[in-house]
DNA sequence: AATTAAGTGTTGCATTTGCAACAAAAATAA
DNA sequence: TTATTTTTGTTGCAAATGCAACACTTAATT
């Protein structure tokens, strides 16, 4: 279970009997599935083994969002994105996913697993990381210009890879989504920052030159 | 222990156990008094039973921000809120506050304290809380426009409060740094909002008019 | 291989916003 | 009460941004 956070520090042996007595169920999914549909009104909790997915928000004028794309070790439920929207996950790519019900998390079972309080530790350590991208992602927003904007968010970058040379993983149209900005507005910024020498950048690929 | 979230549904015979068990202490301070300082290197958990307090950001610049109002119910720890700045508390009333190790939170005690369950759902409820908040927000800055801000920010708080009629929680240099715009620029939008007819505002208190 | 779709890069122009500076009102402290 | 600080409210102007429209490149589909 290398890679599943929620399933830390927890041997392989004790997470199958633990799955077991959760009666959890490991299903694939074929590239473009619906993983689950309108996750707002189920009690499961989903983690994603292996592909990938996107968490897709359907808001009220029915245009679709995605909010979060999900791959190894990435949790999903109602817990995690607590909103009022229409919320599903879809398989991008062939993938398998293991589910159950939430109650299991926080209730003890019968058998009184050992490993239990470690998948708590877990499931709050999942959530206090998920508060600090939000933090990250509103210390950004916050900034007043684009070019506030992206110097905080590459300075995230090199804290993160510890290196001045980074490629993105967002594109720029989902980067200037993430942002809150123009897509066309982002692109001038990056150019001005190109030519006033402060970053050098060939598409996605970036090099801070401070 | 009413409207203190965490403890919800353990009676208050239970929780006095319980904070016994976890050699929890409960002080006062008065009006100005530091509660933590350095949030981020201890590991207690805290919880504001009377009065209230601000958490500061203390950013490399030495600028002091008011990241939260805490008070009465109100959680704070380095769970909650795993920045890197250095955060403290700071009474801005005479208050009361318990305080323990986090650790009790999740790892159970010898004495194996019934309710430690509830307890452990409350704290998720709370992160949960954290999480929609957070989301609201976002939602928020990321409008383009101080006029889609203000409409979003009042459509959450007419879904909240059931009323076309009500007064602000933030004063509006409160309200600006939330949503990240100059305060001058978000007044003049307000203004304009009047004049064009879509609300009433006297001062703090609004009405809408759509 | 050809077609379609998705993402990149650019620009002119109108609109929105930030900034700076100030006066007045309200709240707080002396 | 008076003095002092904080908050509100306003404005002109410069700067930043959004919008629209377009050509071009790359990736995906048939």
């Amino acid at each position: 279970m290398n890679g599943i956070t929620i399933f830390n520090g927890i041997e392989d042996k004790d997470v199958k009997n633990m799955l077991n007595c959760f009666e959890a169920r490991t299903i694939s999914y074929k590239n473009g599935t619906t993983i689950v549909s309108n996750l707002a009104n189920t009690n499961i909790i989903g983690i994603m083994l292996d592909g990938s997915s996107n968490l897709i928000k359907l808001d009220y004028n029915g245009n679709r969002t995605i909010i979060e794309k999900l791959e190894r070790g990435s949790v999903f439920g109602k817990v995690f994105l607590p909103l009022s929207d229409e919320l599903s996950v879809i398989a991008t790519d062939e993938c398998t996913v293991i589910t159950f019900d939430y109650e299991h998390i926080t209730k003890r079972c019968k058998k009184s697993c050992p490993y239990h309080s470690k998948l708590i530790d877990n499931m709050i350590q999942l959530l206090t990381d998920k508060i600090v991208d939000m933090n990250n992602r509103i210390d950004i927003l916050t900034k007043k210009t684009i070019r506030e904007k992206l110097l905080e968010y590459f300075k995230v970058i090199e804290k993160e890879k510890l290196s001045k040379t980074f490629k993105l993983n967002l594109n720029f149209t989902e980067l200037a989504d993430y942002f809150g900005v123009d897509r066309s507005a982002l692109m001038r910024e990056i150019k001005n920052l190109k030519t006033e020498g402060f970053i050098e950048a060939k598409s996605n690929k970036i090099t801070l030159l401070y």
